[in-house]
DNA sequence: CCAGACAATCGAAGCGCTTCGACTCGCCGG
DNA sequence: CCGGCGAGTCGAAGCGCTTCGATTGTCTGG
């Protein structure tokens, strides 16, 4: 293992100088700065990060804490990870992964042990029992999601609210007069997860401004599931035209019910979905859906907590504009 | 921030007591401990893992190297990271997330820095370019997956071998003698991803040894190129009366079609897939599969690493024997 | 009753890096 | 010709922890 202090024999300069080399923090002139760069490599040096962290008092790690539940957005939460990490790196971060199952704790140790600078949470939920502690410990953090009180955090979400409006309003642009919403898990809104929530408020608030009749039904997901809840809106509202899913594990299902049934899609029936732009392309019938933007959200959550890390203290909540995207499954309302 | 040293005071004890406390690597007498796990709770301490590290040269980090590819086996390297993350919190262990992006330099970095004590590589290919590098750096490392030269190295993989065998096995069972294998997508095979080859060796070597005619055909996965592979196979072998599909992008696709075309599964067509048992228990049909036991893998790869890194060297490679579960796709081959 | 063994504790020496103050030049303006 | 300045470099003091003797008692067996 190559030390610095070998690296400067090797030079011929002093421990402190290949520091301010790789540091960048003084002026080095360009012949001194040729010499260590040369040693570096030929030595293949690379700083000990303990060592580093401990002087410095900075890690360079982030930490990301991701949901324990395999069960569910599993496509988007894999993809904000990935893009977390690569942003993460792209500002000389390496990302920490903890799982929500030490929930709070985790927390402490990180915040505790100095082993990250600042964490991300993903899956926030609007009472989070995380929060409390984030505040107090002073932990830089962001998280994906909205809780209930924002004071004094940052957040990064999608515009759920919109998101649900501007689904009502595609439909109800189209003539549809009927709308059925088929929701995430009962689990999901009694955990009181944020975006479920908004989303729904948003559908409803639009439905209301548009005249449209609004009908939400939580669904596990799955066909057996999917089917129930299906047959149980149709039986309800018979003249539903348009339905609104907002859980992956009940799309497909959803389309092979509604096919089965000799309801065609897009004449028959409209289906707008919200989810990951992959499983909108791939689905049987291709979605005209609200996209769920993960990389991005990933991005920039590195990247306000990168710009806080930095000392440039930043916005408090960014909510990002949902895009609708028309494809083949929704179109005009049929003509009774 | 709490040191060791404001402990050892708060406990009227010297600070190489608190240590030793703390790692019991030395005799303490109750009382002692008891006065300082007092103190320790009560002023909040938390070691900090940078010092910790320089002074041991132990980081207790993980480092897991993820495929960058958000395209394939997304819930399966989902599952396998997660199931890594938690086991290695039960070690005492952290885990820092890689991306496949940086390549090799990861490996150098890592192994450079000390910023992981080992790690385990994901989604390995026959001749990656990383596996030269692990081996001169000497760092203790598990990949999950099987490469080509396997000398030196600590593999945690399923059988796939077995796991072809077995699905063959099983419809040779049941009377079938034409069977199609869907397998994954072409760039798969040509990236010589270990279990896509092991796999499709098991599948023609069970099918010589059952008398078993076996057609292969790659796919992209989604509707499209699903139809276009089945079609395809139909027409060469119209007497097909066997699935075997590794490509969950595949599944739904290739179960609408048969529906489409008339023949009931299982009694026209039987299916097998090679899945994580989450897609075959949700898929409209309860498929008959050789499970992906990814969370095995994961705490198998950890256990085997931390194993090292304790000194107990251990065994060097490890093949999970695969399972196969009989749900509903598959039956009887039709009478002809 | 003493040598030797053992348990319990302490002190000090680092681990490899960052950072602050100090020092040495060469150069400029007065 | 001298004081002062900035650029470039060095030395040394930690950062908070682990770990290796060394030290002090306390027991035990002979």
């Amino acid at each position: 293992m190559v030390t610095l202090a070998e690296v400067a024999q090797h030079a011929g300069v002093s421990a402190s100088t290949v520091s301010y080399v790789l540091s960048g923090k003084r002026s080095i002139s360009a012949t001194t700065r040729q010499r260590v760069e040369r040693s570096i490599r030929e030595l293949g040096y690379h700083p000990n990060a303990g060592a580093r962290a401990l002087a410095s008092s900075r890690s360079n790690i982030i930490a990301l804490m991701v949901p324990l539940r395999t069960d569910i957005y599993v496509p988007v939460m894999m993809e904000i990870a990935i893009a977390v990490a690569t942003t993460a790196r792209t500002h000389g971060y390496d990302v920490l992964l903890l799982t929500g199952e030490e929930g709070p704790d985790a927390v402490r140790r990180v915040a505790g042990s100095g082993l990250a600078d600042g964490m991300i949470l993903m899956d926030v939920e609007l009472d989070d029992e995380r929060l409390p502690l984030l505040r107090e410990s002073a932990q830089p953090a962001v998280l994906i999601g909205l809780p209930a009180d924002t004071g004094g955090l940052t957040c990064v979400d999608l515009d759920f609210r919109a998101t649900g409006a501007l689904c009502v309003e595609h439909l109800a642009g189209l003539g549809h007069r009927d709308v059925a919403v088929i929701g995430e898990a009962p689990a999901v809104y009694e955990r009181h997860t944020g975006f479920a929530e908004r989303t729904l408020d948003g559908l409803r608030s639009r439905a209301r401004e548009t005249g449209v009749r609004l009908l939400h039904r939580p669904c596990e997901g799955g066909y057996d599931a999917t089917a129930a809840t299906v047959s149980r809106i149709l039986d309800e509202r018979p003249d539903t035209t348009g339905f609104v899913v907002q859980n992956e594990a009940a799309v497909e299902p959803l389309l092979a019910l509604l096919r089965q049934q000799g309801r065609a899609v897009p004449e028959d029936v409209s289906v707008v979905a919200v989810c990951p732009e992959q499983v909108a392309v791939q689905a049987s019938v291709r979605l005209t859906s609200v996209s769920l933007p993960a990389q991005e959200m990933g991005r920039h959550a590195v990247e306000q907590l990168v710009a806080k890390l930095d000392g440039r203290g930043d916005a408090e909540v960014v909510l990002l504009p949902p895009a609708l995207t028309v494809r083949a499954s929704s179109g005009p309302a049929p003509v009774r």
